[in-house]
DNA sequence: CCTTTAAGCGGACCTCGGTCCGTTTTGTTG
DNA sequence: CAACAAAACGGACCGAGGTCCGCTTAAAGG
């Protein structure tokens, strides 16, 4: 697989030029006709390539819809790790977390369909590589509060985190019809409450 | 389907006796075997009934697993609605909070594999009929704690419940080595949190 | 350029969840 | 008890994800 141990060697040139034919194809297959309707067979197809070799690059469907979104998760990895405040470096913990939450909560919203499709099984849910760098995030914020209040910052972080779960952000803005910005001021006040003194 | 729209037209004589046949005969292969090798043609089978019968009864997969997770959780649905305290009325809110969720998480951890295999799909996570109750009830606690410092009882509701997610104590227990203590405490830090004064 | 070998390829094949529809059973009504 | 409608049954059938393995081909070394 790939996305969860990024193979550092260089892929062979027909490997390569596949991977990318199944990736353009897979991409207008799901604007064409919504991720609910894409077949591995069907992204095979378009490609002109085999049924295996769609498995052997991505290792399942998840990881073929991951792919897909890895482009926008990689810039908002580098905008959060070294881009510009309060994103980045530069503002004050908080502040970056308060921008870290409203900026995944757009994200998500953008390309609802497509987390919510990539969304793994249960057991894998926490252990996807864009997960475990997000999460490795927080936890850094969380420590540089210094505020000696966020007493278990590993869990704290995975509360955090739940709140940015793309089945959550689709349930709350489309079942219940939450705004956007009642999300994201949601996030804030749990940011603060998280980071606060704790209370008597 | 059952779960998600309880039918309370009675059930015709033979499938009653065929949905009893059924759950004993899923228990006893889960038991046996695991969740993971139960098919929806085995369970069929060893109940010597045809397939067809075992989706028109539960639906699919999951509403068969969450029929067999109904039992415990109808139990812990009238302890925290109508029996003793600190989960049922008697303790404050707080405490019923803190009871509700400590009581979640070791039932869920006792049954961790068929709760993370009745786990539905993400877009059906937040509509099944057990966890409306348990949000609800969430909901209904927060409110009563009266203090008007909880701004949006629905989101932090939903926070909460990120935390009771099985998929997380799953990947917290088995994968991070994080004890049950140290879950239940997070979790009343995260209660005590929640219904807390705002920090400046 | 030839050999070699390991990575890559492809598509037949398998499994399993879920659907469909002709047949059977239940229980109600006259 | 006979007739009838509604509910239930069962298993053939379908689609899609995922596996397997014999064949092909890129690229490194002589």
């Amino acid at each position: 697989m790939e996305l969860t141990a990024p193979d550092d060697a260089p892929l062979r040139a027909d490997a390569a030029r596949n991977r990318a034919r199944l990736l353009e194809a897979a991409a207008r297959l799901v604007e064409e006709q919504g991720v609910a309707r894409l077949t591995m067979e069907g992204v095979a197809c378009a490609a002109a390539v085999g049924k295996g070799t769609v498995f052997r690059r991505f290792g399942d469907r998840t990881g073929l819809l991951m792919a897909l979104l890895d482009h926008t998760e990689q810039r908002f990895q580098t905008a959060f790790i070294s881009g510009p405040a309060p994103l980045g470096p530069g503002a004050s913990p908080v502040e970056r977390l308060h921008a870290f939450g409203c900026h995944a909560l757009r994200q998500t919203s953008e390309q609802l369909d497509l987390y919510l499709a990539a969304e793994p099984e249960a057991t894998r849910r926490f252990t996807s590589a864009p997960y475990r760098v997000r999460f490795m995030h927080v936890c850094m914020l969380l420590r540089q509060t210094g505020s000696g209040t966020v007493t278990d910052t590993e869990l704290v972080a995975q509360t955090l985190m739940g709140y940015l779960d793309p089945a959550l952000i689709g349930h709350l803005t489309r079942q219940r019809g939450v705004s956007p910005e009642r999300l994201e001021t949601g996030w804030c006040d749990l940011v603060d409450r998280s980071v606060g003194p704790r209370p008597a």
